[in-house]
DNA sequence: ACAAAAGGAGACAGATTTGTCTACAATTGC
DNA sequence: GCAATTGTAGACAAATCTGTCTCCTTTTGT
């Protein structure tokens, strides 16, 4: 049945984003599933491909959500202010659908895995490129120095406020970003 | 002796930033080094106590290759300039104290160990304030806002190189910076 | 030169990992 | 209702991990 694959799935990225995907077992997934190892191993090939389940759900919830977020800014200006913001109250937890904050799942997972012809490096950076084209859609004008100032911003946001735990520097980008002309 | 506790440190440091702290296991070092399971553990009381003489060696290793980088800069725009120079060497692998690129020791570790009471966790923050004092060390006026944007777009450029590839970042981070007035 | 310290090689214990397999129960389609 | 599928529980194999310990050799200080 495709719930258990849906529960394996949710069990999986809740853990591996908390804990670090090699810190997490299978069979500490089983457990707090509740589902058995020959269902697991009947709907995935090996951890790996339920790793690679994973990201892909968070992934596509990320996506989501920022869409979301950033729906309705019609300037640069809004675009902004709506992208840091929307990234504060993730780090201050106060967005239920990115779970409790631990940095990006795509940046924790790529320092894990060092092979860059893996699949899982892949597909972080393909996460990247999806997240660069959602803000560029967004942005009003073809403005590529915006776009890339934006984006690595957004990369050092998230990073610092991993690391240090200072989720303030939200405002800061915004700061920075209004002042930016180009 | 001193000299195999070294041996052991720079073995561990040059394979834990490669590969990831835990996909390399004690006995992988013990082979690359040459030095026997007993040596190690006479001179680190476990695995962990290695992995925090690794990352204090790559500590002072970078931050004395970022002081050696800015040294001489005698404005806001020259340390602007050396720093993202320097960063981009590093990307390109043109800094051999710094080894093959692959993304920041310390966000890397802070990824793999998810603890953030535990040593390696504060180490890895540590590290990131020691940096930023040195940022500010060579920045002429008292300018915090110039200083958190710099501190911001470093971690989104080795961020961005480490995930996309693309060590052109640098240049981008220093035409932004150029353009910003505080 | 010689005793003491340090190191090498690796067996071993105990825990943990992924993945397979068996035996049985629950659910489902017809 | 009953066969077929799907799931559960968990033993098991094989590999790998950290850390301890033994036996022996090399190095070092005096």
């Amino acid at each position: 049945m495709n719930k258990k694959r849906q529960l394996l799935i949710d069990t999986a990225l809740a853990l591996f984003y908390k804990n670090g995907i090699n810190c997490i077992g299978i069979n500490e997934i089983l457990k707090v599933s509740g589902v058995a190892k020959k269902t697991l191993y009947s709907h995935f090939e090996s951890k790996e491909a339920l790793i690679l389940a994973a990201l892909a759900q968070r992934h596509s919830i990320f996506i989501a959500w920022l869409n979301k977020a950033l729906r309705g800014s019609d300037s640069d200006k809004e675009v902004i202010t709506a992208l840091f913001s929307a990234l504060e109250r993730w780090f201050t937890n106060s967005e239920p659908l990115l779970g409790n904050f631990r940095g990006c799942f795509f940046i924790n997972s790529s320092a894990e895995f060092s092979d860059k012809s893996s699949d899982i490096a892949r597909c972080c950076k393909n996460h990247k490129q999806e997240v660069r084209k959602m803000i560029a859609h967004y942005l009003t004008k073809e403005n590529t120095p915006l776009l890339d100032v934006i984006c690595i911003m957004m990369e050092g946001a998230i990073t610092t406020a991993h690391i240090t735990g200072e989720h303030q520097v939200t405002t800061k980008c915004i700061d920075a970003l209004n002042n930016f002309d180009c």
